[in-house]
DNA sequence: CCTTAGTTGGACTCCAGAGTCCATCATGCC
DNA sequence: GGCATGATGGACTCTGGAGTCCAACTAAGG
């Protein structure tokens, strides 16, 4: 399947070739620069992560990430693209754990070890900050039609993640045969999402274990029957 | 109960009396000023559910209003309090009609209308805007406490008309006794919330269905054996 | 009417934060 | 080792948007 964006992308030299609009054509990046613009988008993303993207100055990042305004410019034409930037590696973060997690899993111990880490994370920061990917998504949705559809696109490639592991465990007859993976992952997606949601509003994960408890239950509805029949 | 928060609030006068920190101190309202005050409001609402807050300027709310800047300050201190003004304004209209759906469910099918209802409105929008509370949760949480205090309030009272109709099934029989509809309501909240947020940013309801009919089926798992037993 | 208090228009200040510029330094390459 | 190109520091500009101010207007009440 082509849903494997969820590499590391430790490289940077790898984004700076993905990320065509301005810049970067004929500017080669030296190892030295390529750190640099490392640190800006880890800087940028773990302020937008904790404030939002609104309330993230760039002088914000220049000073977290120890660079200086040109540097920005360098790097970024703009705000906007460095926000780009932010959603591309969120997303590989979150995408690439998920893909550490959910890779394996073909029964419902798996799913229910998958639904440990994710709550347990939430438990340690009490819910605050939620979803790396979905509180970017709540934000800049109606407001930045491409950072909208890159979301959508990093959404579907967990729920793909999630159905891939639902069609393992149909095809091992864990499932029954009429399941659609698709759909289910679905399902499991919005629990999560609302389980963020609400846990981070609340400043307590309660709501996440209560969702994601919901999500497994449902799928254990369609968990094939044991008995002959 | 005490969470009959969501009456229809048109009056404006009974904000001002809620509203305690800055001004309404010794300034009583005429009828002419509580006119103008709720027209702000309902522009500025307007505007933070399809822009954001951040996005919204106070110019846009000027404009959109048809007021004057010192209008808009003279009914609030600050940006800030305006936007707590709009959480409230949005929590009554969005509550108010969550009652009006769910007051009267105690069957099956009455959850169902209610699923219908929601479902709608979001395929009527194309999944767009999300839900007007839950998208102010989402940017506000992690930076304005009072914010989030509110809405983790204004959740609480959403699903407590939930929880109601939960109550009421389980009482009349059609819920097993032992359903707890408080964890009930929390897990239907979030596939709610989460159905609203994929959506949103997907352009397209399809993902509210997914999560609702999720929500609905969990709810019938705790249906009461009608058959004997 | 005349006073007092609430309401309004809109010009004005002020500043944070985005974006520009250029001189200087570092580095890779021939 | 020297040239070309990338990387950097940091001062600077510019603008949008928050918040101020005051004179003028309206309305309620005595």
């Amino acid at each position: 399947m082509s849903l494997l964006l969820g590499e590391p992308r430790r490289s940077g030299s790898l984004a700076a070739v993905v990320d065509p609009p301005v810049r970067s054509v004929g500017t080669r990046l030296t190892a030295r620069g390529a750190a640099t613009r490392e640190r800006i988008v880890l800087a940028a993303a773990e302020l937008m992560a904790a404030k939002g993207v609104a309330a993230t100055t760039l002088d914000d990042v220049r000073v977290a990430s120890g660079t200086s305004k040109s540097q920005l410019y360098h790097h970024f034409a703009a705000k906007e693209e460095l926000v780009h930037e932010v959603i591309t590696h969120q997303a590989g973060v979150v995408l690439e754990r998920q893909n550490q997690l959910l890779r394996g899993v073909n029964s419902f111990a798996g799913l229910r070890r998958w639904r440990d880490a994710v709550l347990q994370r939430n438990v340690l920061r009490s819910g605050a900050y939620g979803c790396d990917i979905g509180t970017l998504a709540a934000e800049l949705s109606d407001t930045d039609e491409a950072a909208r559809e890159a979301l959508a696109g990093h959404f579907a490639t967990w729920e793909q993640l999630l159905a891939d592991a639902f069609r393992r465990m149909r095809d091992n007859g864990t499932l029954r045969p009429d399941t659609d993976p698709a759909t289910l992952s679905v399902a499991v997606m919005a629990a999560v999402q609302g389980g963020y949601l609400l846990a981070q509003t609340a400043h307590n994960a309660e709501p996440m274990r209560v969702a994601l408890d919901m999500a497994l239950a449902h799928v254990k509805t369609f968990e094939a029957s044991t008995t002959g029949l």
